[in-house]
RNA sequence: GGGGCUUUAGCCAAGUGGUAAGGCGUGGGUCUGCAACACCCUGAUCACCGGUUCAAAUCCGGUAGGCCCCUCCA
């Protein structure tokens, strides 16, 4: 398996720490409002990786976070707490705005068909394991006291770039809009472990410690919950392109000086999901939802095909038309599918020839586009029998998860429907034209659409 | 200002030195009473200009367009 390394700009062989295992970790959903779906196809990402893992048989164990705290509108010691925000946009509580939006997540998560972590864990569940890191942290004197925040001493680490091509003097001191200087810190790019002087009234979500009443930042949670529960010795770190700097930089930062060793060797990160405008952001307004497109009748998965027809680490401009497209290919290809012969010898040595084809693509820094068209190859071949194809599909179906085999609908009435097959047959022989269209008109009312074959008539139940 | 990415047919895209995968759409055809489904056929001087090479979409340099990061973001 070959994977693109942040950490060291190129292409390498993936070695776990431990032979056939693989600890993964997530960046997970900040809950303050919902997710769009440039926010998805980074899970849709990672879904694929886990997968793929899995599929080469691994054992895959994955954690991912859930950002219910801490996480301000900019790092420093100013600006509003984004779940604040969210508060007083909706009178509602942290808490019932975080359920709300978890709950909203998940939806969208399993619409794409993305396998939940082994672990989901929110930020306000590990207040203790940031305690206990920021509490080494400032014994081995990584961390200091200032203006009664914990903020990270940068300067103590002779690598803190490790992720960036950043230097520090090259860094613009607000280079956005609304970012002030914190006076706080020793070094520009030191960062908050823990706050208590909170510039933000009535701050709801305040936990004691030994700092006093406050609330973590924002970069100790991933440490804190990956180290909780994935151990010392992480395989993969991944999130978004724009998580590499300051968020995985600082996780990188404060993980090691706690630590004392290396902590984690490839860093997996997705490209943007762009607009016509430019990249999609909750932050700026407009929140396309997958549930949205699914309400405006797209297939949700044919965003997940989208998505899986490019590469992860390639900014994706979505449009509607796009959309179209993938929409329709895969009911195509689901038809296909779906008028295979499910008889047939399954010929083993075709068959693994093409899932070493498909590991091949997915191997190689998780190619989908090419293992999407491994799909198209097996379904043209003609040694394989409609059942070696089924086969075939089926197994490439658990990492492309398209659900490109449907269950075959159910209808109670199948004896009435064959007998108004049986109906039209005859008033076709008969050359009763307006009869038989009057009788398939009638089926597919009753969302049965009939598919006129050589032979016979077969159909299909649709929605 | 600093650091990166990207540009392949109407559209989505693969391809990292040997002469352009796949898909959608379009058009044509087979089948059909018609339609749908299915199947077959149908398309590219690889943004532009130089250079290296027997050979470049692929490597190097430049130009232009698009995008990202540089303390909210996936």
């Amino acid at each position: 398996m070959k994977l693109y390394n942040t950490l060291t700009r190129k292409i390498e062989e993936f070695v776990p720490y431990e032979e056939g295992k693989v600890k993964m970790y997530t960046c997970g959903p900040t809950v303050y409002h919902y997710a769009h779906i440039g926010n998805i196809r980074n899970y849709i990402g990672h879904d694929v990786l886990d997968k793929t893992l899995r599929y080469l048989g691994y054992e895959v164990t994955r954690a991912m976070n859930i950002t219910d705290v801490g996480h301000l509108t900019s790092d420093s010691d100013s600006g509003e707490d984004k779940m604040e925000v969210a508060k007083k946009r909706e009178h509602k509580s942290a808490m019932e705005i975080a359920e709300f939006y978890t709950e909203r997540f998940f939806d969208d998560f399993k619409l794409v068909n993305c396998k939940m972590p082994e672990i989901v864990s929110p930020a306000t569940d590990n207040i203790d394991e940031y305690i206990k890191i920021i509490k080494v942290l400032l014994e081995k004197e990584y961390a200091y006291l200032s203006g009664g925040n914990i903020y990270f001493d940068t300067s103590k680490l002779d690598d803190y770039y490790v992720l960036t091509n950043h230097q520090e003097d090259s860094l613009v001191v607000g280079a956005r809009e609304g970012v002030e200087e914190d006076s706080n810190k020793r070094n520009q790019a030191d960062f908050v472990l823990w706050f208590t002087t909170s510039k933000f009234e009535n701050h709801e979500l305040l936990w004691d410690s030994p700092w006093g009443y406050g609330y973590p930042g924002w970069h100790i949670e991933c440490s804190g919950i990956s180290i909780k529960y994935l151990g010392e010795y992480l395989d993969i770190h991944g999130g978004g392109v724009d998580n590499i700097f300051p968020h995985h930089t600082n996780e990188i930062a404060q993980s090691e000086a706690y630590l004392g060793h290396p902590w984690c060797r490839y860093w997996f990160h997705n490209e943007h999901l762009l607009d016509e405008s430019g990249k999609m952001s909750k932050s700026t307004g407009a929140i396309l939802t997958v549930t949205t497109l699914k309400e405006m009748g797209y297939d949700p998965l044919a965003f997940r095909f989208m998505c899986l027809n490019s590469h992860y680490r390639k900014q994706l401009v979505f449009s509607y038309d796009a959309l179209k497209q993938a929409n329709s290919t895969l009911k195509k290809l689901r038809n296909r599918v779906s008028s295979l012969d499910e008889n047939g010898e399954k010929n083993r040595e075709v068959i693994e020839e093409y899932q070493n084809k498909f590991i091949k693509e997915l191997s190689d820094d998780l190619n989908t586009a090419n293992a999407i068209s491994v799909l198209y190859e097996v379904l043209k071949d003609d040694r394989l029998s409609g059942a070696g194809k089924l086969f075939l599909i089926d197994d490439f179906d658990k990492v492309l998860s398209l659900d490109l085999i449907q269950e075959k609908k159910i209808v109670s009435n199948e004896s009435y429907i064959l007998e108004q097959i049986e109906k039209r047959a005859e008033a076709k022989k008969n050359k009763d034209f307006a009869l038989a269209d009057s009788i398939r008109d009638d089926l597919m009312k009753q969302g049965i659409r009939l598919i006129d074959g050589r032979e016979k008539t077969t159909y299909e139940v649709i929605e």
